[in-house]
DNA sequence: GTTCAGCCCTGCCCCAGGGGCAAGGTCAAC
DNA sequence: GTTGACCTTGCCCCTGGGGCAGGGCTGAAC
């Protein structure tokens, strides 16, 4: 019964797939056909393997790749097989949520609120001198940015004790991409007091991390304080946009990447402390 | 102020966009760069350009089609430009809680449990004599499935007065895939007594439609009579694969397209009354 | 036996939306 | 003048196929 075969286009048909997509999971050996003729190169599937090719079916539908479905379906047991989708959907479902509050957001700027929303920000400058900070810096996805904040400002905060103490305020620096999906690199600063003990102490850590000594020479800055419920995507963003808006307002221009400076203790803080600044160099 | 022209990597930096991906969207049209060095080829960019590119760059984070990126943020006002991103994002949400409702259903299949949903499905043959069929034909995507068979179905009733009456139950028929986001051709399809009288009529409904006048032989259908609350994607599918289980463990084969015949009235059905047999025809 | 339609094969080019690299031209500071 | 950073175009790569060309296979009718 299961034994005959069938040739590509009906097996096609039948499990609902193009025979050129057939053709290519044969070629990633996601889908063999139980037999190929060694002369005409014809492709042979057997009735029974219809189950499958309808599974790859239905996870290509959730525009699972290949690599994922071929995990899905070779899955030693159901039970796994189902868990391999679920952290598939739980992906999908997460990033979806993060462009979903983008696009809340994004719709509200465009229906003309920008100028209203710029208005609740307060933009200052401030000098800062020159600092010695040890750092922190790693291509880290938006979603674990808050975690990654915590844990490396915590790292360097204990590392500082080390190194002459704790100068100032804890920053981050964005080197690219402030948003959602970004990989672009992120540096976590803690200023420090002694630059020689700070070299010391990066040298113990190894390279596990990319943690650095670095002195920053004197600059300016423009900033905006928000408060701890702020500082989360995207309402963030508006922050910094009233800066990077107001900037050129004042005859100045941005002299380097963006940058939250956390100048209050983050647990005790209520949701609507200012606990941040965010802040561009300006000169 | 805004007159001093950046390079591409300066701008590119500013917008949170790449090079390269500033080089395409030139291309593309997409964000002009405001001068062009003849002899270098260098492209300079206006700092007020800015504000369109990092727009670019966010929409793009929502997987935005450059296409539909260039629908956005060339909109004549702001409120269009929202209106055009709400559009774009009500499709992504349509289109995910699709997905969702599949993943949910494979991940419980996954499980195990399908052996015992199959076995909520009692599935017989019937045979059908010849008949002759008024029937239109369109490529449609699931989503908008069932607003298509209501209509279709009613044109073709309508219809089926003009020629002899209904003769048996209305049907649908998947010439490709039953699931979501298929567009393999779905051909609805009315049982009318009168040939001749149906060839006129089909006559005179133009090629707008796909109309179409068919005879189709005596055959045999295996079938499954389910509810009309299990009349939705994806819970059909279970019974799809019941039905395409059942056949094989009774020697038989699937001899064409699978469909789905309505016997019954839908607008005065309950969700649990049976309202429709999904079937296959059998050898 | 022959023919012919309908399958099937491989191989090539195409799409989006870039990434990455090579070879070479430019620009600015020193 | 030199150096190094920056810019240019062009080519190949990725995924998941669609579409087409040119040629081989097969089965059923004649």
């Amino acid at each position: 019964m299961d034994d005959e075969l069938l040739t590509i286009g009906v097996f096609a048909a039948r499990a609902r797939l193009s025979a050129k997509a057939l053709r290519l999971y044969d070629r990633l050996g996601l889908l063999r056909p139980a037999q190929v003729d060694e002369a005409s190169g014809y492709r042979y599937y057997r009735a029974d393997q219809v189950e499958r090719a309808r599974l790859v079916a239905l996870l290509r539908q959730l525009d699972m790749p290949l690599a994922r479905v071929a995990e899905v379906v070779e899955a030693p047991d159901g039970a796994m097989a189902a868990e391999r989708l679920a952290a598939y959907w739980a992906d999908v479902e997460a990033r979806v949520a993060g462009q979903r509050t983008l696009a809340e957001y994004l719709r509200e700027r465009l229906s003309g609120r920008s100028s209203e929303m710029y208005g609740k920000f307060e933009v200052e400058t401030v000098d800062v001198p020159e600092r010695v900070l040890i750092t922190e810096t790693r291509h880290v996805l938006a979603g674990e940015l808050p975690a990654w904040i915590g844990a490396s400002l915590g790292r360097l905060e204990e590392g500082a004790r080390e190194c002459g103490g704790i100068t100032a305020a804890p920053f981050v620096v964005y080197h690219s991409d402030v948003s959602m999906e970004s990989d672009g690199p992120a540096e976590s600063c803690v200023p420090v007091a002694d630059e020689a003990a700070a070299r010391a102490w990066v040298e113990r850590q190894g390279r596990a991390r990319d943690t650095k000594v670095r002195v920053e020479p004197a600059h300016r800055l423009a900033y905006t304080r928000i408060a701890k419920a702020q500082v989360a995507h995207p309402q963030i963003l508006a922050a910094f946009e009233a800066v990077e808006e107001w900037i050129p307002k004042q005859g100045l221009w941005q002299a380097g990447p963006c940058r939250e400076v956390y100048f209050a203790d983050w647990d005790t803080a209520g949701a609507e402390d200012p606990v941040c600044d965010v802040a561009f160099p300006v000169r």
